[in-house]
DNA sequence: TTGTAGGCGTTATCAG
DNA sequence: CTGATAACGCCTACAA
């Protein structure tokens, strides 16, 4: 499209032959004189030719481009993951095109509609918090459709998940609450519905567990949104309110814990020497602010590229979905900085 | 592609109509029988027939997918800006295929060619930090491809450029400065080839001058990268190599601002007390940290969906080039926080 | 009201 | 070594 954009006809007009042998020419296929080669590179180079990739599309009924589905775009971590789809995606040749949802599902099903419509050839999926029920995810497997998740997977049989080791990570960081001397341990938890949450939720019950202290359902608080300001209001009232006053906040999520210290601020009081913080993810502002924020770091990048190198090669049936046994797995790291510790 | 992925000949086989009888019911054409229509949109619905878009891309040589070439996603700026790219390209029916820079040149030009090659209708373009040179960008506005340039606009003629005010933004913040009896006012700047740190430069010397100060070459210091550790170490020999200390950093970024924040700290110096601090781009974590940090706003959501109401309104012809007579300015608008108030 | 034919750019297949 | 032809899925003059 656009003025003077050549094709192969063109080139084998102006050179008075076929354009199967200008096809071929161009790709170095066997049984074209090395004269005719140069010619039509020649040619090619000189009009600037570029293949077409919406014909070749056609032709192969595949379009080297993978959809990408992820509630929020400017989420520090989705955007580290993006980074890394975009990285292996292109190496190997392969367009992007991306959709968020806003964390609403019926943009979550409009955007595979469009996707689908587009003929792209798998899709990498980060579902959004409305996301209960998975059918509509399910039926795209069934027909056979190349998905890989990240991150917010849901629960279908069969399903390709990548994430990270969510219940070490809260394991960790809860027991180094509970080294550093913190016992009575808020976790501000995510909304039940997503893995993530309730596998950070069975991480911090288990490490308290494992340290002999009792759980206690009421420390257990859910921040829906996740935001600062939600966190800083919800804490800020728990510690107005509870008679026997917690002594450290574990986020599941870095903004969570922030809002824990903001309110701790409010309050006149101090981290880590009163209240002991934690988040979870490693945003760059955890570095940052003072205290620094002790996190659990979670790599994004690399996640991002090993559920794109995992859709390619389901992709270009380098592997089955069969012989991925269970989820891939990503370690977390621990980051412990002034906030938890004492 | 994929299993059963029904066609408009498939429908009109399995109806005995002609596929153009088929293609005009589903567009609701004049001249078909109601009957026809009901029949072959009900067939239509039962096979869950989606339209090829890449061969109606073929067909109508407009792919309905624009190109966005930004440096980087990790970068609450652009990922606020992409957000607001998405917005207005889903609503009006277009995808967006996206590639990073990584502030790489040849990366910036190998975005293009694959770009070309799947024929996009368009590009949204952030320039890297290395490009001086923006001949493969007007090359490709000499060809006829509608550009819209954000915020790292280039200096080509006729280019269609959306930028925040730069210059008021910087303007505003360094007056602010001055008001609360800063005098001695570093300015952190951005790679001298952007024309977003040299306006912001600009802005810094004529807040100067308006006020009477004398302006100091030595107190504008290039912070390339434009991170918090790199700033930190800058300011921080700045600050212990002047004989007459600086009492204020006004940074092009707010990395580079807590990097200064940081660097006071680091020397027992109080901000804002003993130093004010004002950023640029007002991240999320300004209001995260302690003291806040003051920081210019830029509208990131709106520059990206004015910028692609603008290249939509191109590539539709709904506007010509030469009807956009300068470059689309967006306002700022400077927060101010505890980090710059005495 | 409906059908036929041609073409968007490319390549695989079959001939020569 | 090279050419002709058909096909990917859709749309649209033109014809009937």
């Amino acid at each position: 499209m656009k003025i003077g954009q050549a094709t192969i006809k063109d080139i084998a007009r102006e050179l008075n032959v076929s354009s199967s042998t200008v096809s071929r020419a161009l790709k170095d296929y066997p049984g074209i004189s090395d004269e005719t080669k140069r010619k039509v590179k020649e040619l090619a180079e000189k009009l600037n030719y570029r293949p077409n990739a919406i014909a070749l599309s056609l032709r192969k009924s595949r379009s080297f481009t993978i959809g990408v589905i992820i509630p929020e775009v400017v989420h520090f971590f989705f955007s580290t993951v993006i980074s890394g789809i975009e990285e292996e995606a292109n190496s190997r040749g392969y367009n992007v095109i991306l959709t968020q949802t806003n964390e609403k599902l019926d943009r979550e099903k409009s955007s595979i509609d469009t996707m689908l419509s587009n003929q792209i050839d798998g899709f990498l999926v980060s579902h959004s918090k409305e996301t209960e029920d998975f059918e509509h995810f399910s039926k795209l497997l069934d027909q056979g459709y190349p998905i890989v998740f990240f991150d917010r997977v849901p629960q279908i049989p069969h399903a390709v998940n990548v994430t990270v080791d969510d219940y070490k990570g809260s394991f960790d960081a809860v027991s180094h609450l509970i080294q550093q001397g913190y016992k009575r341990i808020v976790h501000l938890s995510g909304p039940k519905n997503l893995t993530i949450s309730t596998e950070r939720i069975r991480g911090y019950k288990d490490a308290l567990l494992a340290h002999g202290i009792e759980i206690n359902d009421a420390l257990i608080v859910e921040c829906p949104l996740g935001t600062d300001d939600e966190s800083r209001k919800t804490t800020r009232q728990l510690l107005e309110a509870m008679e026997e006053r917690p002594d450290a906040f574990f986020g599941n999520n870095d903004m969570a814990a922030v809002g824990a210290m903001l309110a701790c601020k409010d309050l006149g009081l101090r981290v880590p020497e009163d209240i002991g913080v934690v988040g979870f993810s490693n945003w760059q502002f955890c570095s940052m602010i003072d205290p620094g924020l002790s996190s659990v770091a979670q790599p994004g990048f690399q996640m991002g590229a090993k559920a794109t190198q995992l859709l390619l090669d389901l992709i270009e049936k380098k592997i089955n979905p069969e012989d991925i046994k269970e989820s891939i797995t990503l370690p977390t790291e621990l980051l412990i900085r002034k906030s938890s510790v004492r």
